[in-house]
DNA sequence: GTGAAAGCGCTAACAA
DNA sequence: TTGTTAGCGCTTTCAC
């Protein structure tokens, strides 16, 4: 194994470009006060030499042309179109994106993984659906530019982008309840916090689908678990263990929706024949052929997008004031759900 | 928006513990020469300031206490797999996982990258079945600890975690030929680089079908398209254009078997009834209920921890032979395969 | 066992 | 427009 030769510093760049560090370090940035003539000296040596920037060299004094993004869950195929969003603005920027996976593990796990981006001297944060208390979200904002996705609930401190949960369950509420069901269960994402119960998309789902229901003059029924799949499959057996079943299941999430349609499948019954199902998110899963799912289509890829969109801005100027961006859900009517059986 | 207060440094928990900045980074570091007084002083100094330390600044001195991960496409439900066996071993030590997105862009997206991995001071890096060429990789390896994952080839560089790819794919097409199919299509990722046909899972898969295949005394069909969903929607209708249907089709990843299901619903055909459809990895879309698909368990989660302890290894003695593990892979028969129509 | 001091690579004042 | 210089927060010799 041959020595590890020295990274080249910007030292290098100068010399072989003879100019002065400062110089190589304003082209670098683009930066105020250099001629034609030195920036094509200084990037020609740039190019030669192979010279990359040290990041953490610039978190001492400037940026480090980092993104970060926190991600709860890697299994739910929504969060890859939010980040698609936000690469999409990203790409031709100076800015990398990394990645903070929380698995969601609650709050400390979460907390860590921000607290890390920090730590390493991320520009900016995006945190998608981020369960940390809000005083705990203030103070991150305060220490770095932040953009929060999915958690309703505004703040002076970060800028937000969520979609309408409210409008989202009573698109599918609607849908049910004209096709003739009466007996619509909901599987949410368990949640007792009381900041959470008023700010989390899951919770807002669920109180959107109560109010829905009790507009049609129908009684809700709420099954508790988590937005994974195995949360929906549990949720479905649940319901399934009762004597009386639901005609309909509403599941918060798209990837509740699988655990759902594959405790339906193992238990004999056919969708939609037997039941219908819904689910929210609208994925790639939802318009897989052979599930065909009726979903709440959120646009995760313009949220994403939005975010990032938002999070350059602040980057640029941390005092302006903050913004609240709500989108609009549509529903996307596929063949997971029918009229129930006569 | 009050005044960011100014971040808690070592020297502020040098004063407030009364020793020196010496004797804090010590401590922070377990390093040799520190009385269990001074050890327990410096410890709560630092959790009454609240101090963390800045990546940053101890990127230009020793190690930032992070791992970056290359993966190349998130919405492969393989990869979480990995991360989970990654995060197994991480999660109690003093190291952060950063992931690194490279949005199946091809080598310039995921050089640049892993570039910016190294360039941010990542003590090591997983890189999840590269693309880039092979000396790149070697001289990513020279800079940073390196596990490659999934590549085949052996280097003096990087470890390497593989899991037997010829293997797999004819445990696929022994168990498809046993059930009588005479005609068995694989959609594999499309491959012309000579150096990545031999190193690429995907390259060794259908290598290993083609193998298999005339082991059997039959004739390999293949589709080239992409290990994406799409790629799988895309290789099932080309097949079906033909006159002459498969009675199988051998997806070289799940996600591909998940195009390949819709591409077949779609055209009114059901599955194992008029044809079976296998895939590869065994993720949790493999085990859903209504899709119930056969495929070739690689252990993903144990794939990431070995690279994850491969890397600690590495980081702790870079002068250590390099390691190569191979890993076998088992096949879980589901509901996808049957015998061919008669 | 403990601490003083140098310096990692870069950026931002400031001078020229 | 250009260059000189002083740190940023940490780790690491090397004294004591």
């Amino acid at each position: 194994m041959q020595p590890q030769s020295r990274r080249i510093t910007i030292v290098d760049v100068a010399r072989h470009a003879q100019v002065s560090t400062t110089a190589v370090s304003k082209v670098l940035r683009n930066a105020y006060g250099t001629s034609p003539t030195m920036r094509a000296k200084v990037q020609a040596s740039i190019a030669e030499l192979g010279y990359r920037p040290h990041a953490g060299a610039r978190a001492m004094r400037g940026q480090t042309y980092t993104v970060g993004v926190l991600v709860p869950d890697l299994r739910n195929p929504f969060f890859p179109d939010i980040l698609d969003g936000v690469d999409d603005q990203l790409r031709d920027t100076d800015y990398q994106v990394l990645l903070g996976p929380s698995h969601c593990n609650g709050e400390r796990a979460e907390a860590r993984v921000i607290d890390a981006m920090i730590d390493r001297g991320m520009d900016g944060v995006v945190l998608i659906a981020p369960v940390v208390p809000r005083p705990h979200l203030e103070r991150i904002a305060r220490m770095v530019p932040t953009v929060v996705v999915g958690r309703h609930g505004r703040s002076t401190a970060y800028d937000t982008v969520a979609d309408d949960d409210t409008a989202g369950a009573a698109l599918i509420v609607d849908h049910l309840a004209g096709l003739g069901h009466r007996h619509i269960a909901h599987i949410e994402h368990h949640e007792t916090n009381p900041i959470r119960l008023a700010e989390m998309p899951n919770a807002i789902r669920a109180e959107g689908y109560r109010a829905a229901m009790q507009a049609h003059g129908l009684d809700p029924d709420i099954v508790s678990t988590s937005y994974t799949r195995d949360g929906g499959y549990l949720g479905a057996q649940q319901l399934l263990a009762r004597s009386r079943l639901p005609t309909a299941i509403f599941a918060g999430a798209d990837v509740v929706a699988m655990g759902v349609l594959e405790a339906l499948t193992e238990a004999g019954l056919s969708v939609p024949g037997d039941i219908s199902v819904a689910g929210y998110d609208n994925t790639a899963f939802a318009a897989l052929g052979p599930i065909s799912l009726t979903s709440v289509d959120q646009a995760g890829r313009h949220i994403g997008g939005t975010a990032a969109r938002l999070l350059l801005d602040r980057i640029a100027d941390r005092e302006r004031p903050t913004a609240q961006v709500k989108l609009s859900p549509t529903l996307v009517v596929r063949h997971s759900t029918a009229a129930p059986p006569a």
